[in-house]
RNA sequence: GGCGGUGUAGCUUAGUUGGCUAGAGCGUCCGGUUCAUACCCGGAAGGUCGGUGGUUCGACUCCACUCGCCGCUACCA
């Protein structure tokens, strides 16, 4: 028996530091409808994703957040397990870098390179910020200053491993010149030029953290970013084999036919990623594909511009489909794209409701008016049926080749033109008219017989694309009793008889002023939740009798001065009414002095007096905590911010 | 700064090696139709293909210059 052909995919491993958007997903989604495309098409598929989950940047934020960075992480991948699901992707394999089947691999990966020569000892130069126990490399740099805190920074040496990358620009030049390893082809130009600028070796280790996998040979240092997240590919195919653990998979699926990737992340895939592989006397994988970025309006999304579009939100209301069919439709691969709601919208009316919904809803509706139901065989074809079967024909090969291309978008246009020749076609034998009159019913039959063809053709094509969708055209049209293949693409008269079924408006047609309005109010309202005060508990209940003890009055900063003996304190004379009470605070950091002149404040009036450095205050002012900043409490506060 | 890319109708864009009236979708205007999710079909208006100057019988497509926008310029996942 002839062996399958195999085809491998992977997306990249995802950072889980927060929970994924729109731009992953967008890149998860062209991944799954090329698996689905190719394992239509009869190929083995291997289609892998996962997650990247070492680092100081986890390490940091578990710390924050008093958890374990494995608990940590577990959390964020549960998530992104049940995004996937959600949007029904159709991975192979889901590989974390915590897991034993890849930390074992990447120490063998890293000795083999170590055996090899290639990795040496020496020391890292950059940038140390104290506070924060972090590196930083110059360009990370904020204006000079540590990225995290903003403090002032030092240089420091750390000792680290390094991999000799520059000995490999000789033959990574040869394999972008020679090769159409990497796409598109504007990319090799950058590759060529950041090689031609003189490679440096690559530093794969560090000591200053420790959540990460421990460097084989020395368990200082553990193995740092690319070395341990590029391994991914090959370590989920049981590469390199260990013993008594089988490497089947490698055998099977390496090289790999695409990586597909983020434009962000090109060099890594197309220049570590290569080398690793040739140290280690590995084949290289066939592509590296970069796709551009959905942008938003202002720019690119970041979660601290707070402009993540969330695809859960946008499925929950339009469904899976709608979003898969979109991201591929809309976006050319490679490029950016503007994603705003208006345009979406459009697309989902335009081409979801208006063109292939319809087109199935009017069908269904003929055959069951005009037929009893039941697709009528096949009849004597006109000129005008054979322009339709033509096209339709010819639809696969077209589809196909773009497809070939990853060209998404051009794949389904070419769908989508013969949805819409369908559609014509219908206005052209007007089967309405042909009802009215038993000498045209062979007339009729014949028609009615093309659209169920022609629609039945568009499901298998869809089929990749939009998997839910395609079943439910097939249910409709009475093709519940097979599954789509693409062979059943190249031929059209092979309905007959099938019982169709109107059912619920696969794509219901969308009132786009109404939903624009709805999806501002759903960013405003996650916005006003993100821009919540931090969860402080409450303290134990008071009796109103404690509170009663307390004595508020308001009161008029008259003057302000800085504590002459303390950097935080400010000494302010306060009038309240009758009397004025020099009152001292610790809010020199927040305010200017004479910034506070003339503001009112709540005082607590009945606070025993007390001296702080050397200086009577008799009271307190109240203010709220706005984040870092004080706020007084009767003119800026936020609500549900800790008084004190 | 250096290297590279890009600029086509109101919007998003197709234009393979230079060659008939520069295509498409949306929007706009007009018309048709009623099977259908007020959908669908047809027609029209709208582009000096960023600007200038070259090469050529002929350039959106080649060259030079110029303006605008974008990307890359490493150890961040």
């Amino acid at each position: 028996m002839e062996k399958k052909k195999t085809f491998y995919i992977s997306t990249p491993i995802y950072y889980p530091s927060d929970n994924l958007h729109i731009g992953h997903t967008y890149c998860t989604v062209m991944a799954d409808a090329m698996a689905r495309f190719k394992r239509l098409a009869g190929y083995d598929v291997m289609f892998l994703t996962g997650t990247d989950e070492h680092g100081q940047k986890i390490q940091k934020k578990a710390e924050a957040k008093g958890v374990s960075p494995i608990a940590y992480v577990d959390e964020i991948v549960d998530n992104i397990l049940e995004l996937w699901k959600t949007m029904e992707i159709s991975y192979d394999d889901f590989i974390r870098t915590t897991e034993p089947r890849h930390e074992k691999r990447v120490q063998e990966i890293f000795l083999k390179m170590y055996e090899k020569g290639d990795i040496y000892k020496s020391e890292y130069e950059g940038w140390y910020c104290t506070p924060c126990e972090a590196f930083w490399t110059e360009n990370q740099l904020h204006d000079g200053l540590c990225p995290d805190c903003g403090r002032p920074v030092e240089k420091a040496k750390e000792e680290a491993y390094f991999f000799r990358l520059s000995k490999y620009a000789d033959k990574l030049i040869e394999l972008f010149k020679t090769t159409d390893f990497l796409q598109p082809e504007t990319r090799v130009n950058e590759m060529l030029a950041f090689i031609d600028q003189g490679l440096e070796d690559l530093c794969i280790s560090r000591s200053s953290f420790d959540w990460g996998i421990p460097v084989p040979i020395d368990d200082k240092h553990v193995i740092y970013v690319w070395l341990d997240a590029l391994s991914n590919y090959v370590t989920a195919l049981g590469f390199p084999e260990l013993p008594g653990e089988s490497s089947e998979k490698y055998q099977k699926y390496w090289p790999c036919d695409v990586h597909l990737v983020g434009k962000e992340i090109v060099r890594f895939h197309a220049i570590i990623w290569p080398a690793m592989l040739m140290s280690i006397d590995a084949p290289l994988p066939k592509h590296v594909l970069g796709h551009g970025w959905i942008l938003l309006e202002g720019g690119k999304m970041s979660k601290s511009r707070g402009n993540i579009v969330d695809p859960v939100k946008l499925i929950e209301r339009y469904g899976v489909d709608a979003l898969k069919y979109f991201l591929l439709r809309e976006y050319t691969f490679g490029q950016d794209g503007l994603f705003t709601n208006e345009v979406m919208l459009n697309r989902l009316n335009y081409d979801l409701a208006n063109d292939l919904g319809n087109l199935l809803s009017r069908t269904v509706s003929m055959i069951e008016k005009y037929n009893e139901a039941q697709v009528p065989p096949a009849g004597p074809s006109k000129g005008t049926d054979q322009a339709l079967k033509d096209l339709a024909l010819g639809c696969y090969a077209r589809v196909a080749e773009h497809m070939d291309h990853f060209r998404f978008n051009q794949a389904l246009e070419e769908i989508w033109v013969l949805i819409r020749r369908t559609n014509k076609y219908i206005d052209e034998t007007a089967p309405w008219i042909l009802a009215k009159e038993e000498a045209s019913k062979s007339r009729l039959d014949a028609v009615l017989h093309n659209l169920a063809e022609s629609l039945r053709i568009v499901s298998i094509l869809i089929y990749p694309f939009m998997h839910t969708t395609a079943t439910e055209i097939r249910s409709q049209l009475g093709l519940w009793y097979a599954e789509p293949e693409w062979k059943d693409a190249a031929v059209f008269d092979c309905m007959n008889g099938e019982i169709v079924k109107k059912g619920k408006a696969i794509f219901p047609r969308l009132d786009i002023e109404e939903e624009i309005t709805a999806l501002e109010a759903m960013k405003e309202s996650e916005e006003a939740q993100t821009d919540l005060p931090p969860e402080i508990p409450y303290k134990e209940p008071i009796d109103f009798a404690d509170f009663d003890k307390i004595d508020l009055r308001t009161g008029v900063i008259l003057s302000a001065d800085k504590h002459p003996d303390a950097d935080k304190l400010l000494v302010f004379q306060v009038r309240m009414g009758r009397e004025v009470r020099q009152i001292i605070s610790g809010v020199a950091e927040s305010y200017k002095p004479e910034d506070c002149i003339g503001q009112q404040v709540i005082v607590v009036a009945n606070l025993k007096p007390r001296k702080l450095r050397g200086k009577e205050s008799n009271g307190m002012l109240l203010f709220a905590n706005d984040r870092d900043k004080f706020t007084f409490a009767l003119t800026k506060a936020r609500d549900g911010e800790v008084v004190s």
